[in-house]
DNA sequence: GGTGAAATTTTAGGTGC
DNA sequence: GCACCTAAAATTTCACC
């Protein structure tokens, strides 16, 4: 899919304000709303734009704490490391999770209310899983950025 | 802000798909459409819901290489730190940056269209700054889970 | 790509429980 | 606090040029 500045452009906006409309949109653009308006819709189509979300503010709902978890694995048996798999996706804590090359044999980024919740996190749930080897904490202090939009 | 069953289950919803119609995520959750409009206007203006955004699928953006990013910095000068903390914002490939304790002092995923744009990020960008002491590059392999909603 | 109009949704306001 | 009703305003959506 070939994208001119015009579709960056658009594309940058709606990331940060999906709740802007089309002729607001078009104006910045400069082009008409219907005009914009099918070139999002082909976004949408061609599955650029995956989907159109509301992006919660972690302090206000209250959840203070956040650590980026580095996971070692046990060397055996698939069938737990599917497991891991499935109880990571299930478990609310876990905004992030990613298979990565280095020491490391996932990297997650894990968010809850507060120290005591995420002891509770760790003791209750990840070194209780037979897949985990070991897991290294690194507490989040302050974020430099985040939701940072994708720029084409 | 005191939140009910209901509230998590409307956030939770508006977080995968803001584009809902209120008569539809009232008839989800259960309520009128104007009672959950006001909880949705509550939310908005207590800054629990802090936007709503466009989300793009990054491998159809021709993004196919990401990378969790440790990076420690030199101990000098603290107007170096600024440098650097601007340049992290201002870069487009860096998606989210966090000041952590641990080893590394920072940690970022990056994104790139390709190892060769990396390689660029690398060399033309981050090892240039006088702040950057040293950074340890995890190829993501994989996501497990990424985008998930944050449940209060 | 633009114009215009229909269809739908949002955003209120008011009433009673 | 919620449900229900009503209606104006704004927005989305689409046929047609």
């Amino acid at each position: 899919m070939h994208l001119d500045d015009r579709d960056r452009k658009i594309l940058e906006v709606l990331q940060a304000d999906s709740r802007i409309s089309n002729a607001d949109l078009a104006d910045q653009v400069g082009m008409s709303a219907s005009a914009l308006w099918r070139r999002v819709r082909a976004f949408e189509d061609a599955g650029l734009i995956a989907r159109y979300g509301a992006v919660l503010d972690p302090e206000v709902a209250g959840l203070g704490f956040q650590a980026v978890v580095h996971v070692q694995l046990t060397r055996h048996k698939s069938e737990k490391l599917d497991e891991f798999v499935r109880a990571i996706q299930t478990r609310r804590e876990v905004l992030e999770c990613y298979a990565t090359t280095g020491q490391a044999d996932y990297h997650m980024r894990v968010i809850c209310a507060d120290l005591k919740a995420y002891n509770d996190f760790l003791e209750n749930f990840l070194f209780r899983m037979e897949a985990v080897e070991s897991a290294q904490t690194n507490v989040i202090l302050r974020a430099i950025k985040k939701d940072a939009a994708i720029l084409p």
